[in-house]
DNA sequence: CCTAACTTGTGAAGTTGTTCACAATTTAAA
DNA sequence: TTTAAATTGTGAACAACTTCACAAGTTAGG
């Protein structure tokens, strides 16, 4: 879907940079200065090509007869995913999930600072998280503007995300990631990704109640 | 990767099939008997197509003519999904993660049920969280036997995930849902899902930061 | 009972994503 | 300096997944 310099990147393969971006972090512990498509993809359970293939789309990172160079390689799938810089982050909802990810020290290390907080439970507003204020949510699409979020999270209970998500997006923020287990609209430039734990069970469920069917015939 | 009946069905179809359950709750709830697979494509953005090929791996529930029964197809959906019985789930790391989902209530109306949990933390061993008793990680072995667990959750810190998981497979439980932000391995025998919220994150910063290059020559 | 309007189920066609295979390049050793 | 081994980058082949297109079946109205 996405094109850079003419070529269709496909979420797959956005995933599989996420992927090598932390396995550089393990190789670069590890004392590892350089490092062929053959060792990333065995540590990923993945092919060489597939890892040339997905590294190609973006340039050319490699040296042939020698490999990759780790150190750099990371910074350029850095800034390839965009994480090479701080991003301005409001969470909707500071419930179990929400006050979760306030306490979530990776999330600040990884460059996502949690500028603001809404809830619409009068008892929440105007208390702090982690020295964060709680604000009303009546005055979400404002603030957002305000203090140049980039990225919302929806922690709210299902029955209210999709009308958060509509004042997010017409507040003009363009990502948001939803805890909730519904399915929620948002117009094609916005992108949405959801964690639905539900459906990871399910996924789990299926494969308990059918292995017993792998492969008949 | 999975077949029945001789067609192999993908994660993608398996996804999609929990979508369709929880429209369909939604089509009940509006009091719909049937429905056509343009209805549900449309309100799930997909084509009408994908949505007959994906029911049709698993058998004919639709009426020419008509559509499909609501309520029934929901019922067979549970049935192949496998969420129409209770499974008993384990949960490995009570701290911010693991006290949400303790609390999380649709979790255990959909019918997964935590009969344990366990840390390594002495002050939570022993101490109850909404009435199941915290139990020392050193005995997961034995008592996922003892309990017939069917799910284990793991939601400890990156750097015990391996470990954690290496005890469960031990144990013999096929299905794992892990919060950890690591690479995991696992036997192909089991089935292992991860949560990873940063990458999730890193999916949205990828769209942010090249959404100017999109179709680009 | 016939016809027009619908809608499923599915083989075939089309599209997208993955793997192959090899020329090109680099390194290191003799 | 030559040669053998390693490894990238990429067009082409292949495989997986999605959409098309239509025969077959159902419904409803006249
Ligand atoms: N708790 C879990 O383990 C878990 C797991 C998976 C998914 N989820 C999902 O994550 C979401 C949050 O779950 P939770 O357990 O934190 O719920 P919660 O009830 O603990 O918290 C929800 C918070 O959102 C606030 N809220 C409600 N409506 C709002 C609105 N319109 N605007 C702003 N704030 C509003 C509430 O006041 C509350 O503080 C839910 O959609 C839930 O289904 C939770
Ligand atoms: N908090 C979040 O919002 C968040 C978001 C995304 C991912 N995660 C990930 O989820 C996991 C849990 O996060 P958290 O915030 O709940 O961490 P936490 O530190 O609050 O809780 C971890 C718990 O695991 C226990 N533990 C540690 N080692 C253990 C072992 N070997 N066996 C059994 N128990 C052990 C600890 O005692 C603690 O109770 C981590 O991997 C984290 O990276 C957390």
């Amino acid at each position: 879907m996405v094109r850079i310099t003419g070529k269709r990147i496909s979420e797959s393969t956005i995933h599989r940079l996420s992927l090598y971006y932390r396995l550089l972090k393990v190789l670069q512990d590890e004392g590892y200065e350089t490092v062929s498509s053959k060792d990333l993809a065995d540590r990923e359970k993945l092919t060489p090509a597939q890892v040339r293939k997905d590294l190609s789309f973006f340039g050319q990172f490699g040296t042939r007869g020698l490999g990759y160079p780790v150190t750099e390689l990371r910074q350029q799938i850095a800034e390839i995913i965009g994480i090479n810089k701080k991003w301005n982050v409001a969470l909707v909802g500071i419930g179990n999930v929400g006050s979760a990810l306030v306490s979530y020290k990776e999330f600040q290390k990884q460059g996502f600072h949690i500028k603001l907080i809404f809830d619409n439970d009068q008892r929440k507003i105007g208390s702090f998280h982690k020295g964060i204020e709680v604000h009303d949510v009546v005055n979400l699409r404002q603030m957002l503007n305000k203090y140049n979020i980039e990225i919302v999270i929806v922690a709210v209970p299902g029955a209210a995300a999709q009308g958060v998500v509509n004042e997010v997006v017409a507040a003009g923020v363009n990502a948001i990631l939803s805890f909730a287990p519904t399915n929620l609209r948002v117009p094609s430039h916005v992108t949405l990704r959801s964690e639905n734990m539900a459906i990871e069970m399910e996924h789990l469920t299926f494969h308990l109640t059918n292995e017993n069917l792998y492969y008949t015939a």
